[in-house]
DNA sequence: GTGTCAAGATTTGTATGACAATTAAAAAGC
DNA sequence: GCTTTTTAATTGTCATACAAATCTTGACAC
């Protein structure tokens, strides 16, 4: 078998099903058309039917395709996918571009991220609220615009384990995905970044005070200042 | 789950993604343990190990289960298990029983529905309006209990995809199976029907006038209302 | 012509057996 | 005691064959 271009270390039929996933993610098959067989499909990757069929599996299993016997694989309908994976959300994020998929999760976390915060806020037990300030001192005294991602994806995550309700563990991907997209677009000047620290301290005293509104208002407050950076980008706007 | 009818005529592989996947829900093999290996799998299930290996692929595309040469498949920390897919969200809700697996949705729903509510009063198209006020009708003439369950899910699909946003898909299965299940707990008596009705009447409203505020609050009187359902099961508390 | 049923063809589903690749753990060497 | 080498267990991949499902076609009756 001669990967030519074997730039993963990852298996055969998870490169595989990445690279089938990806193109049905792009549109280039549309939901209800059928695949290629999967004889055509070995041909293609010069893999045998038993890497493919893997593959095929990994995405019957995301919700991208169906396959039934003598028909092939058809790709499901849209809502079927289950587009909060995490394969299937950087294969879709992939394929409508940057800003546009910064416009989608940031109207998501618009309507919903606050009602996380809200949550947090009724739920977190005292070990979590001092993870939460952990991650907002490791956030205060980060010096390079990596660490300052990093301890900001973390302080989301600990505020989603704050909620203490595990339906909500799939939204950690969208927002980890969003922060570090994000990170590309915005300067990480001091006074963004000042803005940001008291933003973020805010959510934190409300999930301390168990104030379920002031939480939900502080997260509002933070997504809205995201939401500047990334429809200027200048992020303008020194709202309130 | 009250279609036990149809069930049974799956693969083999599906079903034993099945049976294994339910078993690690179930708590039967904890997050970081080793499961045992295909060879023993294919012993316990009498199967091919190319069916077990289709089934493992399976789970691991579910983010359930991680494995490695010479490790065996270990059981993935329950963070990235993909509780909003269809599968691993019934194996769970099995798992967990039925009271605590309503008190969890309901949690979810109480926080994050609303704003889904707000969304789509923002987004949604004329025709998307006009198949939510389809669902309403359906509603409204449904005389038996089916049906009324079936054009209460239809009318929260609808809701979902008056907000224009993909991301929200996942939430589907979610709130049917919450309503099925809720279903049998809930008495269907004249009078919480009729409330329920108005209930929902108030949130067709507030989307088609696009007022985002109205459609919350309704959205979270709806559920306020359900809420009572599930925490006595008399259903009492005639609040407003 | 029209409908019904049987045969055929295509594709996925399952089984078997073999070998490669990976890597934790044991053994060897210093 | 520490590092390096060997070993062994397990998943990863391959090739081939056959079974099962189901769409398509054509024969046949009416």
């Amino acid at each position: 078998m001669h990967r030519s271009a074997k730039i993963g270390k990852r298996n055969l039929h998870t490169e595989i099903a990445a690279s089938i996933g990806a193109r049905i993610c792009s549109g280039e098959f549309l939901p209800g058309t059928v695949l290629p067989n999967e004889a055509e499909w070995g041909r293609i990757h010069r893999a045998s039917r038993t890497a493919i069929r893997e593959a095929m599996k990994v995405l019957q299993a995301k919700g991208l395709i169906h396959s039934k016997p003598k028909i092939g694989s058809r790709v499901s309908p849209r809502e079927s996918w289950n587009l909060l994976d995490k394969d299937v959300f950087a294969w879709n994020g992939a394929a409508v571009g940057r800003k546009a998929f910064l416009v989608t999760t940031q109207e998501f976390r618009r309507h919903i991220e606050p009602g996380i915060a809200e949550l947090a806020a009724l739920k977190r037990k005292p070990e979590q609220l001092h993870a939460l300030g952990e991650a907002l001192t490791k956030m205060r005294g980060a010096t390079h615009a990596d660490d300052s991602v990093a301890a900001d994806v973390a302080f989301h995550r600990e505020l989603l384990a704050c909620t203490n309700n595990e339906l909500l563990n799939p939204f950690a991907i969208l927002i980890e995905q969003t922060l570090s997209s994000l990170f590309e677009f915005t300067t990480f000047a001091n006074t963004h970044q000042r803005r940001a620290m008291n933003l973020h301290e805010r959510i934190w005293r409300a999930v301390k005070d168990q104030d379920s509104v002031a939480a939900r208002k502080a997260m509002q407050n933070l997504i809205a200042d995201t939401d500047a950076v990334v429809a200027g980008t200048k992020s303008s706007k020194v709202k309130k």
